[in-house]
DNA sequence: ATGAAAGCGCTAACAG
DNA sequence: CTGTTAGCGCTTTCAT
């Protein structure tokens, strides 16, 4: 007699073992395409299961040793602000990676790292969720993240080159960014260039440098004033121009760390009458898909995403497949628009 | 004696157990939070698998019956035209979604399905990676997630309301958002309004019927001609324009079913010297970041995807808790600028 | 070419 | 409060 009706589960090898009059081992080599079975027997409860919509169970195969097919891409999360999901930028770069892993065949877990758990981030990777983690922006972690690697967490990074660093970065050239932005100005009269963003960010305070090597290569020495510590907050920096028009050092260009920024900038300084690029230049850094339709069009060092994101899959697998992976610094490009003098390399005719 | 050395596998619940001389299930417990157990072992036992950076094998708890923390987030993939990750308003609903989740407590799992091989998107959730999923996009698949529906699949869908779903379905009202743009540019001179935008498309095809039902309130029958079917790519909608405007019927208007689309076409418009919004208007769809900013900022139809992340993400759970959940229509917004005659609600003055 | 049987690492009865 | 024990659904020897 039957004991008890069994709750009606899912579906499982078993069952369709029993539908197919084999063994439950013959179907998971059915299933699992082993070379010596016959064909027909193959094929037979391939077509069961899939009629059936039976898909093997990923736990139990996480248990015989099986790795997921899971990439995890994680980022330092600020709960107070939430700008990563409104930042276009960080998601351009979300959708890059999203491509090279489809193109990989991975799927893509995305982790959100509260800043003060951020041993966090090896979690889907201790859990065997995945097989290895991209984290996107050092920020002020590089101690941690250094920990993260001696303790044998597969992961890259994307960001900064630092000097002892013991994990695989990907990420612009910032310094050599800074100086093209810096050049540009200074090659069309700007002698006075505010810096918006923070230093305090291992990129940012290298497109800090090179502001600062660019300049000093003119003999040029920033007065101190001029740099200008605002975080990746549209309205911080329109705050940051208003306090430096109200009483800071006078200026007649600004480079903005972030695309996002240098736009707000610009709005806050039309906003107080002043023009763009006749009385002040701007620069920006990333060239988002916004920026070319910003009024004035908006010159900016670009950032090869679809690059990073190759590059940043390509690091990770190379890691796991037991490759020691270099850090790569990916050459940015300066975009010349409308909101600085020089030629613009192309888009539509200034207004009449 | 020790018959082999066994390879150096990942440290697991035994070896903390060994470690803090108590059993396997005290530890156990003790992970857990278990309420019966002296909180002073509970303790020690976390601070213990803390410091050696154990966490428990997440395959082994699936098989124990636990739910990954998971929700799948699958949009249907074209191979060949790679739009989604490069589409602002596409990314920019991936972040509202994933703000959502992360306020549940939920990773995400970002699935993209080959349009031959749509049955996948029930992949995740069958091996059980996942608890549900969110499908981005009915396209031309609503019998096919009808299927799901009928075969249990726990999901929602982000769309439009159709007559026969058997899934819930959350999303803007096209029709409406149709209607106002159309109504909008009626009240504004238009007689002659192009429809841009592929209305086999399910939304698509809603914000069409907004605009045919506007015209025809005004005692308006638009000819044949003035709908456009293009498909969601810059390009084409350019390619189309210039197709008008050569042979095509005559028009004052332009109701673009995106964005993207109503910025490609009005470029297309000023490179043939016609004016926006004198000589044409332009209306879009989503109020994207990029529409304030182009010249002239871009009247449009605002989809509120903040609530549309939160509320896909309730609904999901809301029907995991065994909640009947119905579709959900979310109001659109007419927002008006400077693409079309009317007061621009805010935003900087018209250029001198 | 197929089946039987032994676990994978953990949880949850069921004992004490 | 803690330990013992029996599986969870599958893969993989080892037999046949």
């Amino acid at each position: 007699m039957d004991p008890k009706p069994p709750k009606p589960s899912r579906l499982q090898m078993a069952d369709i073992a029993r539908l197919a009059n084999v063994s439950i081992s013959t179907v998971s080599r059915a299933l699992s395409n082993h070379p010596r079975l016959s064909e027909e027997t193959r094929q037979r409860i391939h077509e069961l299961a899939r009629s059936l919509h039976y898909s093997v169970d990923a736990g139990a195969q996480m248990m015989r040793g099986k790795q997921p097919p899971t990439v995890a891409v994680a980022f330092p999360y600020h709960p107070t602000e939430r700008q990563h999901f409104k930042d276009p930028f960080f998601l351009a770069l979300i959708g890059a990676i999203g491509d090279a892993l489809i193109d990989s065949g991975h799927n893509m877990l995305i982790e959100a790292v509260q800043a003060d758990d951020f041993e966090r981030v090896a979690k889907p990777y201790e859990t065997r969720q995945c097989i290895g983690t991209i984290l996107l922006g050092q920020e002020h972690y590089h101690d941690r993240i250094n920990a993260l690697a001696v303790r044998g967490i597969p992961f890259v990074v994307w960001g900064a080159r630092l000097k002892d660093q013991l994990y695989c970065s990907v990420g612009s050239d910032n310094t050599l960014g800074g100086r093209q932005a810096t050049e540009h100005l200074l090659a069309h009269g700007a002698r006075r260039i505010l810096f918006l963003g923070d230093p305090s960010l291992p990129e940012i305070a290298q497109r800090h440098e090179g502001w600062l090597a660019a300049q000093r290569a003119h003999g040029i020495e920033p007065e101190a004033g001029l740099t200008r510590p605002v975080p990746f907050v549209p309205q911080a920096a329109r705050a940051e121009i208003e306090r430096v028009l109200a009483d800071g050092p006078a200026f007649d260009a600004v480079f903005a760390a972030s695309d996002r920024l240098a736009l707000a900038a610009m709005a806050a300084l039309q906003a107080r009458q002043r023009r763009v690029p006749q009385d002040v230049q701007v620069v920006g850094f990333d060239d988002i898909a916004l920026s070319a339709e910003a009024n004035p069009p908006l010159t900016t060092v670009r950032q090869d995403l679809e690059t990073a994101g190759k590059t940043l899959v390509e690091r990770l697998l190379a890691k796991l497949a037991g490759q020691a992976v270099e850090p790569v610094l990916l050459p940015t490009t300066l975009v010349v628009r409308g909101s600085t003098h020089g030629e613009p390399e192309s888009g539509r005719p200034p207004p009449a």
